[in-house]
DNA sequence: TTTGATAACTTGCATTTTGCAAGTTGATAG
DNA sequence: CTATCAACTTGCAAAATGCAAGTTATCAAA
């Protein structure tokens, strides 16, 4: 991520990594793709949590250029295009699937979505592997 | 997190976690104290990445808050605070032990540690149960 | 063809968060 | 008592995010 915030440059794996998605929106931009199947600009505009047009733009581009995710233009509609997750961007399954597990765990919120969280609780690698193939979880 | 910016509020277990943890620094506080064994203001103001005094101060407050870590009296200095995660803290020991090892996977930094990325790939399940045992991994 | 709707942004400005660097306060050591 | 240290605090600047209106290219219907 190109923040002018210099980069943290430390060389711990997980400053790398949120050096990526280590912003408010990225990790969300992510999971609306991998777990909802979000693919258009439209759907991730439309998420759970209210992202603005100007950041979401901003964050598809640069997770673009991290090699996250890819953007194609969609065939069958000329106005739209088309992002998909690439392999680096599914390899982020486990970390996903271990933070619903956490907040499953202690997230007290009577509205809590559980749909996500209870697949992982039953089946952590079938969901894994689902979104490292693709696929929904 | 009390962040002016609304809380995401949409029940997702990935927007609840990263209420708490998902700011530029809330994570990488919490891995120096589960990964280096920090337990000071001061060993965490010499952070690998140099975070500034007062953002250490206020983050180390909410993560207080959130019950991530907690705060006592040093009894052998007075001037001294001593920090500590909690179980609901040292339960993160799975999303940080993914993301070094996707951080391994696709970081090509001539300089990146490997460290702690290198334990969890000989070992993910030991290194998170003595994190998780509060001891370092 | 024109008109209206739509998808994907862009823009201008306001608010919030983070960063910088100096400063303060209470505790310790000499 | 003075000097040093641990843990912040403070004032301001820079960067990130949020709001809401706007723009452009494409599509669908008349």
């Amino acid at each position: 991520m190109t923040r002018k915030h210099s980069k943290y440059e430390s060389g711990c794996p997980v400053a790398y990594a949120l050096d990526i998605f280590g912003d408010r929106w990225g990790l969300l931009v992510i999971r609306d793709m991998a777990v909802k199947g979000a693919r258009t600009y439209g759907e991730l505009q439309n998420g759970w949590e209210g992202i603005s047009t100007n950041i979401l733009a901003q964050r598809l581009k640069q997770l673009e250029e991290a090699g996250i995710l890819s953007k194609s233009k969609d065939p069958e509609n000329g106005r739209s295009y088309i992002y998909a997750l690439t392999q680096k961007g599914r390899d982020l399954a486990p970390v996903l699937a271990d933070i619903a597990l956490w907040s499953a765990k202690y997230n007290k919120a009577g509205h809590a979505m559980t749909g996500f969280s209870d697949k992982v609780r039953a089946d952590r690698d079938g969901v894994i592997t689902r979104i490292r193939a693709g696929k929904l979880p």
